[in-house]
DNA sequence: GAGTGGTCTAGACCACGCC
DNA sequence: GCGTGGTCTAGACCACTCG
């Protein structure tokens, strides 16, 4: 028995799965447990710490380590580019460029990022297919004040994506999971029914606090974002 | 200037973002890069291990880490229990249990789930309301070979979901998010028009390998799930 | 003030995986 | 073999926060 600080995280969470250490209740600190296996008290850290990422237990200092009382269940999800996502399952890739127009951000947009009014935007809209079947819609605002080289770049031989996550850094991004109806242009882009139930993917991306981009991926009827743990 | 293992990872983040450290790329060992810095292995290590696991770069014994040809980029969703979620955003929080039956597993469900033809399944529909208004509406299998104690529980006064984290073990959790249509049924229960789009988490648990529940949770339309890093 | 977690250090041994 | 990351140790100092 080797006692890892794997050993040690499986333990703890076997006392508190099977009850015995009971929601809300304390745990014993490192130094209590560190002794009582008989390591140090830097692998009993880990084991908690690891535990306290998951959501499994609280952790403060003075006060300790507790059970949380409803523990926070996580997923985690990958979010693929969508040409890498079509290629290993096996598709053929095929991007094509629906529009693409230039101007001054439109209200919404402006409310939804920050963006000053009037801030010059580049509006994408591309489709995504997977073996001549439409995969992904995409629907893409970029910031020019922020990017104006995007004005000079071809995007029915990149995707705005592709081409944003190879050369733009970023800090802070925003993500929201929603189910939208596709509306007439989206079902006729989609090749879907009008109404239909789409997965769909929001995204604003910052950069020190400063807008970068924001785009609305909706994916095809049907499509699942799996994950497991 | 502290050089603690945030700046470290912070350094390395930039120096890859900023395309310095090309994707497919090496990067020094970490005996080197701690020399570099003046600070001890552990601490690179930690930096290195946190970028590995957010999943920028690459760490393999021997050959050394590299920055990853595609960054995998990850988002991490919360998924609280709805009494809980509907309690934090102020709501008052109603659960009604709509049916309740038992029998042995359907075709679909066995097939799902990998479950025996025949083992005795509990189902349940419930509807969670915040302030009155439908939120959440649960359609729960739960495995009674496995859990023959909840054919005793009174899921009028606890949501199945209450109950299954607080006293059941799981190991393997397979999550999977769709959009999906409100039939008839549905949209009478959630109080939304038939077809409206729904975002729906579908989660299968299992404890050590056996089915212990299914079920298929449907939010209100217009629902986000968000998240940000 | 004092207890607890957060982090760092210097050194060590091991396991994996190229060569 | 041997270099690299994976992990552990024993000790230390610090920061937060509770009483």
């Amino acid at each position: 028995m080797n006692t890892g600080f794997r050993d040690i995280k499986a333990q703890i969470q076997h006392s508190i799965l099977s009850g015995e250490w009971a929601p809300g209740s304390a745990i014993p600190a490192e130094t209590e447990l560190a002794a009582s296996w008989g390591v140090a008290r830097a692998t009993v850290n880990r084991a908690l710490r690891e535990l306290a990422e998951e959501g499994l237990i609280e952790r403060k200092r003075k006060s300790g380590s507790r059970v949380r009382l409803a523990p926070v269940r996580q997923a985690r999800f990958d979010i693929p580019l969508v040409r890498r996502e079509i290629e290993e399952r096996g598709f053929a890739y095929r991007l094509v460029l629906v529009s693409r127009h230039e101007g001054p951000a439109p209200e919404w947009l402006a409310a939804r990022l920050a963006l000053d009014p009037g801030t010059p935007v580049l509006h994408l809209v591309c489709l995504h297919y997977a073996d001549g079947a439409p995969w992904q819609h995409e629907d893409r605002w970029i910031n020019l004040a922020l990017l104006p080289e995007a004005r000079g770049v071809d995007f029915a031989q990149i995707g705005p994506n592709e081409w944003l996550v190879a050369r733009v850094p970023f800090t802070d991004v925003e993500i929201a999971l929603t189910a939208t109806a596709a509306d007439a242009d989206m079902a006729r882009q989609m090749g879907c029914a009008t109404g239909d139930p789409l997965l769909t993917i929001e995204r604003a991306t910052r950069w020190n606090g400063r807008p970068v981009t924001f785009v609305r991926l909706a994916h095809q009827r049907g499509h699942r974002m799996t994950t497991r743990y």
